[in-house]
This record gives structure tokens, C-alpha cells and sequence, in this order.
DNA sequence: GTGAAAGCGCTAACAG
DNA sequence: CTGTTAGCGCTTTCAC
């Protein structure tokens, strides 16, 4: 057929609404979409475990309609991600979910994997490019802005807010400084809460016994501007601290437990089953039922206090 | 084939793992699966609204599956809703969606449409039965339980709560009911809060111009079980009375602007779009799919904030 | 190039 | 009651 003939029959399939039954389609095409899932090992790291079983979960949903997943774990550390990103480079398949958690690398990879013209999900963190990736994930700048809001809730006194990065050895993405900055802007913007002053303590994941009692001299309030709240928790606790204001993120057990205890004041979820789930699923209705997806899809902010925690089960 | 035999095939299948391919299946069937949806008329409701653009989302997803949806709308009295009960028990159809506004009829009509043996879906509100029902929305109690945990949170003085309820002409659900036994029984869990003293009032809708200032005189917090905080959060503003601590639920448009204004400072958000969504996503899995599916779904109780709430789009 | 035919895995109708 | 077959709507192969 000549391009006009086709662009013909296009029109005609227009005028008359004719959709392809993606049944039939499927069935004849008798094929399985492989989908790659490039994440780092999730055992020991409850975060990264929800968002396999929210993956796991589209898995089986999508299995009846051809979807395969074939998984490609990395340690954390540069070695093992370089090694990885060999295999998944070398791997031929219909889709890519990915969480770009060593950023500078993540990025030399996805340029070279651009080449391949493979759709890509990122999930938990974001990098941009000039080629159309999909995010799924939350906005982390908004979430620290919303932390804002949570510590300056209906306090009137003069607050000393202290900001607590525990960090990793190896840092990863920038997503924790996006929430510090968010978390600052919101005060910017509300000049009436004069009565707030501020302080910054790094420390290194391993090094936690630097912790000590001065860090915690005239401290109201603390942000943890990742899941490492209940360090924080555990710390004010053994020391009999009471009447700081804790607030952190993501619904680990030990941040849990915590929350439940009363130290820990509020959690920002960032549902990382959903995402998981999500981001299958978005490949899924693009190269399964070739449909129009979005390529961004924002997990809300959820706000977790004692009273609407529920382990898991309704989430999804 | 003998009973016997069929066990003996199915014990075969079982040990083989065979699954059968749903695509296949449903091609061959060439069958339409109609979907009853019982629900009040929407105009003027956003609530509802939200409720059927969940519904219309999913209906544009699953029909390419075979899903059609059949609408049998109400008028806002029971005259309207008999009638369509007659209309509803009449449709022959391959599952119901449906939200028991009108608890009483509700139960006479459900008892009426369980000799058909059709599977239902309840959405917003819940009837028990002795058949197995399915149960799309929010924990009622609990929502009134978080609610006396934002009332009350970080408040040391004195407190005078009010407990507003502006109901319906006719009314429906004993949804606001159960909220507000969770929501004093917050209060009887935690007996260290007795700095608050609560109050009640009950206005009927259409009389609102009997608000007056009397109603708030000492009160420092307010409750309303429903979605009507604006009607509270309006009348303060007018007559510039502030401080005023207001909780809230569902995000009506009226709602966000007197929480962006810094008026009403907590919505719980049923995500009305998401249950519509999963009302649908439900029948669909049961008939379509033949899975087995949960026939409880509690939607989380989502604390919105003026930090959090974004116009629609990413929630679903 | 174009058009006919086989087959994807299942269901329902039909004949034996 | 059992076994065979046509056909669901599409893609791919194969013959022309």
C-alpha cells in the first residue's frame, strides 16, 4: 500500500470508530512482553521490598495477558550497580522500570539506554532527560514543604527545629535535599512563623553512635528528611527526652512502632507499593494494550498519623 | 461426565498447573457483561460526581474486556428511589454496583435482589447481610476516631469542641452517626485529654440562616461529620470570628477554598473517584476475570491540608 | 507486491 | 451424553 492508500484507510478506520480487539490481537500475537526490573537488592531494605511486592502484585495481575518480568538486583554499591548495568544494557525486552538511585551513573546509563528506544519507568526518584521517561513518584520538593507545614502546626512559642540527615555511606539520590529544600520554602513563604529557628546535624549511617544528648539542647522539633526517623525515635527514648515533635517518612516497622509509641509525631508515606504496582502497570497499558499513558503519575502525599495506620492489606 | 470424573479432570488440572487463558475465553464468548449502576443522580453533588467519573474511568478501561454499564439514577426522596428499585430488580445483568443512601429501603431492597443471586457492590456506605456482600469505601468509625485525634492535636489548654451536624431533609446513611462515635470515643481512650468539653448542634439544611453567633460562644473547635464545613467555615468568616480550629470531611470545591484560605484546617478525603473506580474494578475481576477478590476494600483515611491537596489528576 | 489461509485457546452449537 | 467442529478477531505465514 502507498502511504496515501494508508493514510485512506486510516481515516475511514476513524470515521467509523473501529477499535482493534486487543483480545484477539494478543491471542494471535501469542507473545510474552518481557519487562526489566533494574532495582537494588531488596532484602534487608524494607522500602525497596514493598515496592517489589507491589511489582510482584502487577505481576501476577498481568501474567493471564503475556507481561514476564525479569529482574536484574544490584548491592548497593557503584561495583555491583556498574556491573548490572552491563546486563540490562545487553538485555532485549519491551519496557524498563528503573530507580535511578545512584544518580551521576544513573544517568550515563539511561543516556546510553536511550539507544534502544525502550520505553522507561523511574520510579522513587526522577531524572530528567530529552527523551520521554515516565515518573512515578512523589514530588519531593512538595513533601518537604508539607513537613513545613506539620512542624509549625498549631505552635505559638518560640521553636528550635532541628533538621537530621542520617545519611549513607554511598549517597544516592538528591531526594532528601529537594525535601530540605521544600521544607525551608515553606517557612519562607509563611513569614508570620518568626518564632522558628533552625539547625542542621549530618551524620553517616554508620556512625551512629555519634549521637549525643547536645545535639538535642533546646530542641522542640526535628525533620528527618528520610526513613531514618526512628534513629532519632530510639535515641530521644532511651534518653528519656520527651515533647520534641518528630516527624519523618515511609512506614518502616521501626518508624511504626514508634509512631504507635507517641515519639514520632507524623509520617509522609510514600506508598511505595503503588509505585511498584504503578509502574508495571503503566508499562503494561503501553505496550500490552497500547494505550495513551500519562508520563507522570504523582503519588499523593499521605499523611500518617497514629489513628489511620493500617498494616497494609487496603491499600492498593 | 459422572461427579467423580469431573474431580478426577480437576485434580489433573490442578497438578498440571493449567491455567485457563482468559483472553481466549472471553474472545470465544463473545459476550457483553452488563453492569447495573444503582446510585442517586449526581447534578449538584459533587460527591456523587467524583463517585461516577471513577466509574467512567473504569468503564473506558474495561470496555474493550466486554464491560458495559447500565445507570439507574435516583431523584434525592424516596418516591424517585422505589421506582428505580422496581427498575433495578427487573434488569437482568451480571453485577450491581450500588451505595444504600436510604438505609432502611436499602436493606428492603437488597433483600429483595439477593433472590437473583447477582453479586453486588456496595460503595460509601454498608449494609450488613448474610450473603457475601462486597464493601468499597471508608472505615466510618475510625474516620470519626482520627478526627478526635486532629481535634485534639497539640492543644494544652482548655478546649470547647462542637460537634455541628447539618443534615439532609431525609436522611440517609448513619455514615455521620458512627463518625461521631469514633470521634468521642478517641476521647474515652485517651483520658489525659479531659481539658475538652464538647457540645452538639443540629441544623437541617435548609434551615442555615438559623446559624448564629451564640452557637460558637466559648468554642474553640469544631466537628462536622459530614461534608458541610464550609456552611461552619462561611459563617466565621463572615462574622470575623477566628481561631476557630475546623475538621472536615471531603473535598468539595467549597471545602478547598475555606481550607486554602487557612479556615478549615483538616479534610478527611474518602476519595469518592477511587471507590467508583474500584466498585467497578471489583465486578470486573469477579465476572470478567473469574478471580477471587477481597469483598472488603477500605479506602485509607486521607488527611488533606492545603500542602497536600492537589486538583485531582494524580490521585487515581 | 497482494490475498488467502492457518492458527492463537477457548466456547457453544451441532451432529452422532 | 459424548465428541467434533465452527468461529470469536486478529496476526503471520505462505502461496501466488
Amino acid at each position: 500500500m502507498t502511504q496515501e492508500n494508508v493514510d485512506k484507510v486510516n481515516a475511514i478506520i476513524e470515521k467509523y470508530g473501529y477499535k482493534r480487539n486487543i483480545l484477539a490481537s494478543n491471542l494471535a500475537l501469542n507473545k510474552k512482553f518481557h519487562f526489566a526490573i533494574f532495582l537494588p537488592k531488596y532484602e534487608n531494605l524494607e522500602y525497596w521490598k514493598s515496592q517489589i511486592a507491589g511489582i510482584e502484585k502487577a505481576a501476577i495481575e498481568f501474567r493471564k495477558f503475556g507481561v514476564v518480568l525479569d529482574y536484574f538486583f544490584y548491592d548497593f554499591d557503584m561495583a555491583s550497580f556498574r556491573e548490572s548495568v552491563q546486563k540490562v544494557l545487553n538485555f532485549e525486552c519491551d519496557g524498563l522500570l528503573f530507580a535511578p538511585v545512584f544518580y551521576d551513573e544513573s544517568i550515563r546509563f539511561l543516556k546510553e539506554y536511550e539507544k534502544k528506544n525502550i520505553p522507561v519507568v523511574m520510579i522513587d526518584s526522577h531524572i530528567k532527560s530529552n527523551q520521554e521517561h515516565t515518573y512515578v513518584g512523589q514530588d519531593a520538593f512538595q513533601s518537604g514543604y508539607l513537613a513545613g507545614r506539620l512542624i509549625s502546626f498549631a505552635v505559638k512559642n518560640e521553636r528550635q527545629v532541628l533538621i537530621f540527615k542520617i545519611t549513607r555511606e554511598i549517597e544516592s539520590t538528591s531526594v532528601y535535599l529537594q525535601r530540605i529544600d521544600g521544607f525551608y520554602s515553606f517557612f519562607k513563604d509563611h513569614g508570620e512563623l518568626n518564632n522558628f529557628r533552625f539547625s542542621e546535624v549530618t551524620i553517616k549511617d554508620s556512625g551512629i553512635d555519634q549521637l549525643h544528648m547536645d545535639l538535642f539542647s533546646g530542641v522542640n522539633s526535628v525533620f528527618v528528611p528520610n526513613s531514618r526517623a526512628y534513629i532519632v525515635a530510639r535515641f530521644l527514648e532511651k534518653n528519656n527526652i520527651k515533647g520534641v515533635r518528630i516527624i519523618g517518612y515511609d512506614l518502616l516497622k521501626e518508624n511504626i512502632e514508634y509512631l504507635n509509641k507517641g515519639i514520632i509525631d507524623f509520617l509522609i508515606n510514600q506508598r511505595p507499593e503503588e509505585q511498584g504496582y504503578m509502574g508495571i502497570n503503566h508499562l503494561y497499558k503501553k505496550r500490552v494494550l497500547q494505550e495513551a499513558v500519562e508520563n507522570t503519575h504523582y503519588i499523593p502525599l499521605e499523611i500518617i498519623v497514629k489513628e489511620n495506620y493500617f498494616p497494609a492489606k487496603k491499600t492498593l
